[in-house]
DNA sequence: GTGGTCTAGACCACC
DNA sequence: GTGGTCTAGACCACA
């Protein structure tokens, strides 16, 4: 459902949260559904219980989780209209990674390369 | 010549490696190239002496630099060869940002948006 | 279970480093085992946490030691191998001492005399 | 007449001390014989003549040289007494390398091996 | 608790 | 002036 990267330079918890928002942004996950237990993500993701419930509580703090206490998360009505904020948020991390691969040296015709590549490997 | 993003989540030691292969990697810096004074480019980026110090003592150990005592800091003669290795790194740092955007629920369309408008930021 | 010379002329941080390939290189210490943590290692050979953590960082980058946020640094399964290039390295290191030894007036029999003494100190 | 390892992390200066205290314990200098200039030997050695200047200038004061001015400096009466006290100081130097070399592993049989080989070498 | 990054400022070896 | 090592102590991400 959610794919982690543990090399990446952003933190776990972030990535889970932007797993969630993207599946809500497709369409996967609606309001009212119920997310996976923290337990349960944990165990899928090879990823610490408590990262995972950091992801939640922020997730939660943040209007997008409903959590019902002995019942679990889920998602809110409001999550549709959070996501669209949220999307402000990777497109400037994105655009941050752009600039720092140019610095790198990266010419734009590499970059499109990159686009393109990623594109094809998606299912 | 160099440029940091301190809220990058991308240490700034590791921006300035990044920045030194991009230099070379268009030509702006050549084998026997002075790089600046590790006090002097710590000043210009406002940026710990240590930190600047990290980046080219890695940089050295990589043979991309060739640091003397007293002297100070040059572009290696394999500095060349060093940045085509590292363009790869590079690539791949944007491909793991670029499926990380997907996963949060950016459109292609979103992407390409982020990659025009950075492309005509550009100087 | 390591031991620092705090006078000699090589970083304390290499001192560090070259403990640990010797433990390997003696059994002590095997693939999968933990090391000590850097903050408890700090406070035994009393010395810096930042010197201690630029030893292990090293370690990490050169595949010795397998380093995790939050859990801690274990010895790598390519440990032993890597002990093995790095006793070229120690064997060198030692051929250089012995040939400035020389440089310096000492004579042979005064070098077999040093190496006997040493040997007999050992525990 | 005096060999150098730039790549050593023991001072060039005290290399370069440790020189000339050889080429007097092997009696190759006796007091009185001339030593070489400043410039002539910064220019064999390609040193720094500042780094030569500064070997010369600790090896006056120890009384192993008589420096007079506008003449040169010179092999002092005194010179093989303190040769003598100099080889202490090399003695122990190699008995840290030992230890050093004894805590990365290496084993007695592969230093006996080392000495052998340097010994083998020797013009 | 762990490792990792960063700042601040000292001292050294060398040019 | 240069690079290199070390200390001291802060904050972060993660278990």
């Amino acid at each position: 459902m959610i794919r982690i990267d543990a090399s990446s330079p952003v933190p776990l918890y972030d990535q889970i949260k932007s797993g969630f928002r993207g599946l809500v942004a497709k369409g996967l996950l609606k309001p009212g559904d119920a997310a996976p237990s923290i337990r349960e993500l944990s165990a899928k993701l090879k990823v610490n219980p408590n990262t995972v419930a950091r992801a939640f509580r922020e997730l939660s703090v943040e209007g997008f989780f409903d959590s019902r206490r002995g019942e679990g998360s889920f998602i809110s009505e409001a999550a549709p209209r959070r996501v669209k904020s949220g999307l402000g948020e990777s497109s400037s991390a994105l655009a941050d990674s752009l600039k720092l691969a140019r610095r790198s040296g990266l010419g734009w015709d590499d970059i499109e390369e990159v686009v393109r590549e990623i594109r094809k490997e998606e299912p």
